[in-house]
DNA sequence: TATATTTGCGTAACTGATTACGTAATTTAT
DNA sequence: ATAAATTACGTAATCAGTTACGCAAATATA
């Protein structure tokens, strides 16, 4: 046991299993104090059709929340000891439509003083542990449901690569960078424009000095990650977000998300009250990611991109 | 879910099974998230070889608590990787040395992170549970390894049928039982002779008149056990405990226990300060029956009977 | 009304564990 | 010193489940 406690609760799986062998283990022979010839693997179906009445494979396969295709082995076998009969359904000929034999019904009469037995004993166990397993499970499979454990596990990930991204303003040792993210995506993607030349060749000259912003992500230090504040000459918008690019290196550590926030921040931080982009329905990550920021989808607007499919809006205040 | 809330806690091994697959299911996939080449099933033994330098198989297989064999697999798999290697001991030609390659060194240095995201996403789970998993099973581990989940039920069943003995004097109509129930297993396991025939054929003469008494066990009424408290002439002894018999019918369901219990609480009620008994090694169950009552063996006591090859004595005071 | 999609379920192959068994090496007992 | 018992561990068979797949029936859609 000493193993779990050193590996901590990554092991639960491990060890939930182990306690499901133990728990698991006498089955067999319980059946057998009790002069009960089922297999107990069997009673999870056995049950099922004690309570209701006849029902199809997949039903059964529901109820249990087992695959249907062991539930469909577990007939067969049981079909073999006569304690079930199959019938096919007069209305749908694909049901197969299960109910207890009556050589079943007799069975699940003698079976109650086993399940009194077991219940009683497992009873026991709770009221000797301070620790309500029964409620625990209920909880858990509650929490699971709601969230499974790799979604939870991708949220941690984020939340500590988080921490190893820095965000900086534009410092002219990033040109090269801001230029080769850039040209890396919209070459796999599209061609590169006239106006992708402009701001890629003279980032200085075409967006800073005239009252735009750049801002790079830091990934342990390395530069990964550019955006862009296009100042707007426009009544409706303050600056068009654009010239976002996030090496593939960086890509599932929260680079871009964090990256456009700190670029809407920057905005807000300078008074703007909406910002607009535009963009390409392909690179559907990246319109997730702006949908997420609470961008809405507008038109109309003229744009010298070739590329351009969608346009977006935020309203920043 | 509603199923396991009508079954009862019976249910609790397939309960388990099935949180178990649901927190193992992402597994797989959590690996992959971090671009680790390994499967989930060899986490336990990977980290094992982590912790402690290098160990054989079984040592490995005790650790985690699978099979030998289960251990003897993931190794070969693992070696196929190359992040284990084998060597045979010196001393020792059988055993099998695994320790990690460097390659294994490595990945474990990868997995680190991977460690703290799934334990920090655990701990958001148990943190948002108001009853703890993981102690609750660390509970039921300790009760099962005392008593297993079997001896339980056993305990609860012999609980259950003692409710149904009832425990009622000799009357002239259990004549007939009496007597074939001892002519059962007297002449099962040995011959009948002289005194049983006197004893069986005229227990009101025989033992009732002489200040003997007969105890007879109904279960749910009908009458499947007697035992008899003969009057002894003798300096140390006052009764003899005799012609005790079970019915096969009734094995499992504690009316032995009860009976002789009954038996000697009559001769103690009757003021009695010792109670004497004679039987065969070869009839385990009953030896240890008057064990458990806490007769003890004495010797040296004549005897009429041939099958005798064990005397027993209990100080009822 | 024809066609595409969905549903029910059986068979086959796979998976991660087990128990059963055999062999060789070591230890214990005679 | 030899025989008997125990131990280490690999291979094979088994087990209780799964996923993959395919067929036939039913339902939805054009």
């Amino acid at each position: 046991m000493n193993f779990f406690e050193e590996v901590g609760k990554v092991a639960i799986g491990s060890r939930l299993r182990m306690l499901t062998d133990k728990v698991t283990e006498d089955a067999a022979q319980i059946y057998k104090l009790y002069h009960i010839d089922m297999q107990p693997k069997w009673f999870p179906v056995f049950y099922a059709l004690v309570q209701g009445k006849e029902k199809t494979i997949t039903e059964l396969a529901k109820d249990i929340g087992h695959s249907h295709p062991s539930v469909s082995k577990i007939i067969s076998e049981m079909l073999k000891k006569g304690y079930v009969k199959e019938s096919k359904d007069k209305a749908d000929g694909r049901r197969n439509v299960v109910s207890l034999s009556k050589k079943g019904v007799e069975i699940s009469k003698e079976i109650k003083d086993q399940l009194i037995d077991v219940n009683a004993a497992i009873e026991e166990i709770s009221a000797q542990a301070q620790h309500k397993l029964w409620e625990a499970i209920g909880e858990w499979e509650f929490l699971l449901e709601q969230k499974n454990l790799l979604r939870r596990v991708i949220e941690k990930k984020k939340e500590r690569d988080s921490l190893k991204v820095e965000i900086v303003d534009y410092l002219p040792k990033y040109q090269e960078i801001f230029r080769s993210l850039n040209v890396e995506w919209i070459s796999k993607y599209f061609t590169m424009e006239e106006s992708d030349y402009k701001a890629l060749d003279d980032p200085q000259g075409y967006i800073l000095d005239q009252g735009g912003f750049i801002l790079v992500a830091l990934y342990e230090g390395e530069p990964l990650g550019v955006c862009a504040l296009i100042k707007m000459d426009d009544d409706e918008y303050d600056f068009e977000l654009a010239k976002m690019a996030v090496s593939p290196k960086a890509q599932g550590k929260n680079v871009g998300f964090l990256l456009a926030s700190a670029i809407v921040e920057k905005a807000r931080s300078l008074g703007a009250s909406k910002i607009y982009l535009e963009s390409n329905t392909i690179l559907k990550p990246a319109i997730n990611l702006y949908h997420k920021l609470g961008f809405k989808k507008v038109a109309g607007k003229p744009t010298p991109y070739a590329r351009c499919n969608i346009q977006m809006e935020l309203v920043v205040k």
